[in-house]
Parts: structure tokens; sequence; C-alpha cells
DNA sequence: ATTATATCCTGATCGC
DNA sequence: TGCGATCAGGATATAA
């Protein structure tokens, strides 16, 4: 489901709502959730929320008795949300595979595929992700040059890969290569300088764009306050087989690529296409 | 060392 | 209307 845009919207909604607020308690109530051993928390205070890649990371204060402080990362993967229920006691609740129980409110983390995951650090360093952040200023075309060095891989293959860009899915990657007419087949090695800042500037743009509509809803998902995003409305390729290109008119193909569906415009988006 | 395949889950949708 | 097959925005362990 979440893509960076989303997670950002996630946490950003969060921080200013959880914020100074203390720990009452932790229920984990999916099993599959507490596969390491899960810290005290109660009595700890939400320091605040940020995105570090796909995934939200939420700090928590030292305890009272002089504890260190610990970083909870929550990765939303296909179906996971983070729902803010305000109030002290929220009596009907949907369903859901955690809950953390704050001063003032609840949040909940519903996850229907059950594929989200709960990681806990005392050092925010080792929850750093390994690729580069594409809204970071660290994102310049020598450095994605750099990523790209060498590798053979398909374009959108390479774009989904996290350890080298961060945040990118299955559906931004259709519409970055869409935007910098880029065919999701040419090998990520292979750019020239020229395609290589056009991956950058549609990468930011797009992901910034879906930021700024408060992220895509596709099937499922809602921000922390159950409302959708709407971006869906601006995507130019993804999910459109057989409409036409905003661009050129051409029909909009769909191809597999690694059991994943790409959406691309054969036109706009040819392999041999110089761009431009 | 890269790169395909299978796997983790549930629910919505598709085609017959 | 019913029912099995197929498909989902992610990522990883394993196999090739």
């Amino acid at each position: 489901m979440p893509e960076l845009p989303e997670v950002e919207i996630v946490a950003r909604q969060l921080a200013p709502q959880l914020t100074g607020r203390s720990v009452r308690a932790l229920r984990i109530l999916d099993p599959k959730l507490r596969a390491h051993p899960v810290p005290v928390v109660a009595g700890r205070i939400v320091r605040g929320v940020v995105r570090s890649g796909k995934r939200v990371l939420f700090e928590l204060s030292a305890r009272p008795e002089g504890r260190d402080p610990l970083w909870l990362a929550v990765h939303l993967r296909m179906t996971g949300r983070l729902i803010w229920c305000a109030g002290e006691s929220a009596a009907s609740r949907p369903p859901h595979r955690a809950r953390l129980s704050l001063r003032g409110g609840e949040l909940l983390f519903s996850d229907t595929r059950r594929f989200g995951t709960f990681d806990w650090y005392d050092n925010p360093e080792d929850a750093r992700p390994q690729g580069t952040d594409p809204l970071s200023p660290g994102l310049t075309p020598p450095r994605l040059a750099g990523l790209l060095a060498a590798s053979k891989q398909p374009l959108k293959s390479w774009l989904l890969r996290q350890d080298r860009l961060v945040g990118v899915g299955n559906i931004y990657a259709s519409e970055i290569l869409h935007r910098a007419k880029l065919s999701p087949f040419r090998a990520a090695g292979s750019l020239t300088a020229a395609e290589t800042r056009r991956l950058v500037s549609a990468t930011r743009a797009i992901l910034e764009r879906a930021i700024h509509h408060s992220g895509t809803t596709f099937s499922d998902f809602q921000d922390t306050r159950g409302l959708e995003g709407s971006y869906q409305r601006f995507l130019a390729v993804y999910d459109r087989e057989g409409a036409a290109c905003r661009r050129c008119r051409v029909a909009i193909e769909r191809a597999v690529q690694q059991q994943r569906s790409t959406y691309y415009c054969p036109r706009c988006q040819s392999v041999s296409a110089s761009g431009r």
C-alpha cells in the first residue's frame, strides 16, 4: 500500500498529534508482531514522529527510572494503517494488530494482510535506511549516476530496490519513468547524464506532488484520520492500460516485471527515444 | 555477485 | 448467485 508519499503523510499527521504525550501501554494483539522481545514503553514520552524511508519512526524518551531512549520503526507494507483515535476511551475500535495507548488517545495499527512490521532500536542510526532518500539534498544527478552505475537491471526493477533509493514503490516507479520519458526496460546503468538528470527531477516532482495531494488511494490507503488520498486522479500511467497517454494519446501498455505490473507509454517511453 | 522464484497474509475482483 | 483463480501499493529468504 504505502510508498514514500503515503508514509510521509502519516508521519506528518502523527507528529503534532502525538508529540509530548506520555505512553500508557502498548498492546500487541497479533503474536506475529511480537517476534522479538517488546521493550517497556509505559511512562515514556513521544518525542517525535518522522518518516524514515518507507517506515514511520517514533522516538520515545527515556523512562523516569533512567533507561535510555528508544525508537520504534513501523513498516506499513501493503495494508498497514496507523489510525489516531483522540479521546480517553475509544469504545468501538476497528480490527487492529496493535494499539498504543497514550494520554489523551490511542494509536491503532490496523493491517489486514499482516505484512507490516515493528522494529525496535536504541540508536536511531541503526534505524536509518540503507538507500538514499529521494527527497533529501543528497540525491544529486552525480549521486544517482553513481548508484545506477554498472547495473544491468531494468530501470523499473532498479527503482524498487530499497538499498539504492529508498521510498519508491510500484505505483510511483511507473509514474516517475513516464514523467522522465524513460523506458522501464532500459538497463539502469545505461543512462546518459541528461537522462539521469531527468530521472532525479522526475522522482522528486512525482513524490512531492503526491505528498501535496495526500497520497494515492488505489484500493485502500487511508491517512491517520481515515481519509483517502487524491493523487490517483493524477496518475498518468498506473492502472491505465489501454487508456490514452495524457501526453501523446497513444494507448498505455502494461507489462510484467518481477511479477509486478509496469505501466508505460510505448511512444513517450520507447527504448530508443532520447527524450528531450 | 546479481537476478528469478516462492513465501508471508487477507480480501476484493474476475471470469465462467 | 456461486466459486475457484487471480490479483493487490512490500520485502525477504532461498534457489539458480
